[in-house]
DNA sequence: TTGACATGATACCATTTGGTACTCTAATTA
DNA sequence: TAATTAGAGTACCAAATGGTATCATGTCAA
């Protein structure tokens, strides 16, 4: 936790935690559930869980022996906050900026 | 250039790289220019310009023996596409997400 | 209580990363 | 042309990063 804008970007910058996030995104998980779906040692997915809530990304609650991972929706929130820098920026561009969004959509 | 969210991503990882970003957000510069507001050398710098290319970022163009550097707008698709991923999952909390947002802005 | 299970914590390793220093080439300009 | 300027390219270094292996701890269940 208290996570400054620079834990959360880089939070977000390996692959491995960004799929993390979408797997919590669907439902909470124990670290023993993460583990599953990655080719890795436990320990190493229980670093990347450590930078995530680090980040401000995931909160983490003990429940007996087990840890229940939750995604944290407010802690995209100071990445969002940097782009929006932006927006003062490209009030022309912006609008070029969400129809190229809507293209690259797959 | 050719890249992937990976790349935009690591692309913004770091902090003078996102520095770099807003003051090419303002005017386009070279890589003096931008040497000029750092405490690093200009091949440091140059290397931060490479991976914001290398992210989609930034696009360089020659102009005599200058390089003039200029923020890429659809460069930041892949990371906001990737942020939409969640909405679908987030119907509820992402109203929340919004109003965060809006009260964390300084 | 005792053993199994989920996790924490630490030491260690290879690779990547951010940075410097130095040399080289191309474009200006005096 | 000669000297200067902007940048490219490479070698090198220390620290951070992603990973493993190993051992310790708390909790559940028989």
């Amino acid at each position: 936790m208290n996570a400054s804008a620079q834990h959360t970007f880089r939070a977000l910058a390996d692959p491995t935690r960004r799929d993390i996030l979408k797997m919590l995104a669907v439902q909470d998980m124990t670290i023993a559930d993460v583990s599953g779906h990655f080719d890795m040692t436990r320990a190493a997915v229980k670093k990347h869980l450590t930078v995530l809530s680090d980040g401000g990304l995931i909160t983490v609650e003990a429940r007996g022996r087990e840890r229940i991972n939750s995604i944290n929706t407010q802690g995209f929130a100071p990445v969002l906050n940097w782009f929006e820098y932006f927006d003062s920026f490209w009030d022309d561009r912006l609008s070029a900026l969400k129809s190229a969004i809507e293209k690259d959509k797959t």
